[in-house]
Order: C-alpha cells, then sequence, then structure tokens
DNA sequence: TCCGGGACTGACACCGACGTCAGTACGGTC
DNA sequence: GACCGTACTGACGTCGGTGTCAGTCCCGGA
C-alpha cells in the first residue's frame, strides 16, 4: 500500500501540515475543527499528526504565535525628533506594516481576529495581553504626541481602543467577506479617519 | 431532602437560570462552560435545566438574542431633514444608545463581544448578518452623508467599518478589563473621533 | 388519609473525539 | 537477501460531557 504521493522530509511534512491546518481552522473555526479533519486535509493518518504535534491546542498556537510575533516585530514606535521621516509617514508606515501582515495570510489572519479568543483560558490570556501591550505602546505614543500637539487632547487610553478597534474591524471584514480590497487603499483610508475622521457636522 | 431554598413559579426559575448562566458564560466564555457548571451556579440539577431549555446553544441563543433585539431597535436612521433635531445630535443620539445597552449589562456584552463568533456556523451566519444590517444601514447613511457634504468623501463601507470596529472594541475592552468608564465620557470621546480623528499630523 | 400530577433529581447509558501503540512499508547498509 | 531504522498507519481503548428517564418529593383536592 502506497502513503503518500511524494515521499517528503520531516520539516517540509510539518509545515505540509501546519498550512494545511491553518485552512481548515479558517474554514471552519477552531472550535468545530477536528483533529480527523486536519488529517483528511493534509492527506495523512491520525497518529502521524501526533508525530509533529502535541495536539490541537499546540498546532492552533504555533499559527497564531507566527503571526502575533510578525506585528509586533512591525509596530515601531514613533520617533517625533527623526528628521528624515515625519511623524505622518511614520504613523503611515506602522499602519501600512500591519496591513501588510495581515492581507497576506488572510486564512491565519481570519483566524487571528475571529476564532483565537475563547481557545483555551491561558491562550486567551496570551493574546490579551499581546493587545495589552500595543494599546500601551500606542498609549504612550499618544501621550507623547498630545504633548507635542500632533495628537488631539482626550483620554489616550480610549483613543488607542477607538484607533485599535476600526483598524481590526476593517482587516476582519475584509479577511472574512473574502473580499479583494487595495492594501493601500486601506491604509489611506485608514490613515485619513485617524487624522479627521468621518463626520463633517459643523 | 430539600430541593431549593425558595418555591419558585416557573417563569422565575426560567430566568433565574438564564440569569445565572450569562454569568458562567461571561466569566469562562461559552466553549469551556459546561453544563454542570451552570447548574451548579444555579442550584439546580441537570435534569432541570433540560425542563426549561433544550440545551446550551440555545440558552446561549436566547441570552444573546435579547441584546442584539434590543441594539437593533436602538439604531434609528439619522433625518437630516430634521429640523428638530441637528444631524450631529442625532449620531450622538444613537451612539448613547448603543452605549446604554452596552454598559448596561456587561457580561451579555463580554459574551456578545468575544465568545458570539464561533459558537456554531448556523449562529455565526446570524450574527454576522446583524453586523451586516448595522453595516449597511451605515452605509447607506453614510453615502447620504456625503450628498448633503456632512460626511467626508471615501469609501463609505470602509468607513463604516471603520467606525463600527471603533465602538465594538471600546466597549469591548472596557467590559472586558470590567474597568468602570462613564457613559457620557465614551459617547462624547467616540463622537469627537467620529468628527476629527485624533492625529494632527498638519 | 389517600391519590394525582407537577417540579425536580441524579445515576446512567451513550457518544464522539482523543491519543496511543502494535504493526506495516520502504529505503539504505552490509 | 537479511537486517535495521525511520516514517507512517489506523483500529482501539478511554474519557469527559451530554441528555434521559425512572424515581422522589410535595402540595392540593377529594
Amino acid at each position: 500500500m502506497r502513503y503518500t504521493s511524494g515521499s517528503v522530509g520531516k520539516p517540509e511534512r510539518r509545515q505540509q501540515i501546519l498550512t494545511l491546518a491553518r485552512d481548515v481552522f479558517a474554514r471552519r473555526g477552531y472550535h468545530a475543527t477536528k483533529i480527523d479533519e486536519i488529517v483528511a486535509a493534509a492527506g495523512i493518518a491520525r497518529g502521524t499528526f501526533y508525530l509533529y504535534f502535541e495536539d490541537k491546542r499546540a498546532i492552533f498556537e504555533e499559527i497564531v504565535d507566527r503571526t502575533i510575533a510578525r506585528l509586533g516585530l512591525a509596530i515601531v514606535r514613533v520617533d517625533p525628533h527623526d528628521a528624515s521621516r515625519s511623524v505622518a509617514d511614520q504613523v503611515r508606515d506602522n499602519i501600512r506594516r500591519i496591513v501588510r501582515i495581515l492581507l497576506e495570510d488572510r486564512a491565519t489572519t481570519k483566524i487571528l481576529l475571529s476564532d483565537a479568543l475563547g481557545v483555551d483560558p491561558a491562550f486567551d490570556r496570551k493574546l490579551l495581553s499581546f493587545y495589552d501591550e500595543m494599546s500601551s505602546l500606542l498609549e504612550t505614543s499618544l501621550r507623547e504626541g498630545q504633548e507635542l500637539q500632533v495628537v488631539a487632547v482626550g483620554d489616550v487610553r480610549l483613543m488607542s481602543w477607538l484607533l485599535m478597534g476600526a483598524l481590526k474591524e476593517s482587516l476582519f471584514q475584509i479577511v472574512q467577506r473574502g473580499a479583494e480590497y487595495d492594501d493601500e487603499k486601506l491604509v489611506d483610508g485608514a490613515f485619513d479617519f485617524f487624522c479627521a475622521g468621518c463626520l463633517r457636522v459643523t
């Protein structure tokens, strides 16, 4: 009896399972995904899965962690004293990097923005603390910006929530509906919104 | 053997289970909540639960549906030709009604904003179509606003996502952390943000 | 006092998903 | 051709959680 179409090395097999599992998670959601489905999608036997991953939670965590790590690196502190790059450009670049990462691998983004909460108390904590970190970073930057008068007066904590939420929801909607949406158009739209809102009610 | 401390009528018992279950869901999340936990929290036996509710999904749906229905009613179309109420006031009132409903019952809000997605494919669809409805309503209003020059030019669909996301995330953060946050401060903060963003980068 | 029915109970049978492990296939080495 | 070692297989035992239902309790009417 033949096992797999092509004989593959261990790291390749691992990556293969990871990628296929990601697609299943994106399609079915974390809780609805059974090991059997991952295994079927990857064209391997049940036992093989456990040779490469501890359990469902472990493979899920690995998928999400990669993107979280990339995001963490992509967001860099705005330096208002950098002569070579305006604050506006730096902000825009941050938005662009986030958007690029998240629209590049839509399956993972969908997972991250809709299934990652509610997996497990420990995992929830990790995810929330990531958001906390991002939010704190934002708050600090906003406060600094207020002193330099490049950020409106007001509660910076609330602002950070509003900003994060606006971007998160847009990205979620785009990947959720599988809509094509031009990266740059989103970056510009979000940036403009952050600068001036959208209501002009005198 | 005594059964329950106080003898209660059927509708009261039902409501009691509903309320206690809501708290358990809020604390533990949908998937982590077992019928046994609801039953323990309500101080009733396993069998009793099934006298009142089909299953876990049914009681969860009932909890969430109530709030969704209230939200649906709370959001009213902005009428730019209403002489008695300015557009700004009407918008602000919509925000206020949403905020009031969601901060009034924080447990349910937490459930709605963090657990409700990923329960079940059918339930997901229902929830997403609710958001779709809200989003469409918003888009229409925004488009109308653009004609009247009270809304910035740009993609109204993106704007609706940005607006919804900003508000959702703020509310989520508030209930998630159990932070006290003044209703009116949030309404004002969100409204100001919608009108003018928060960046002032020339 | 006995009976009937409604509210409630909780032990139990069932089930679906999990993780394991004895076994199979196959490529290399002597 | 015999013998490993490695990658893989899938049937099977296990288990946590579910929903059920025969039985208990209690009250109100005859």
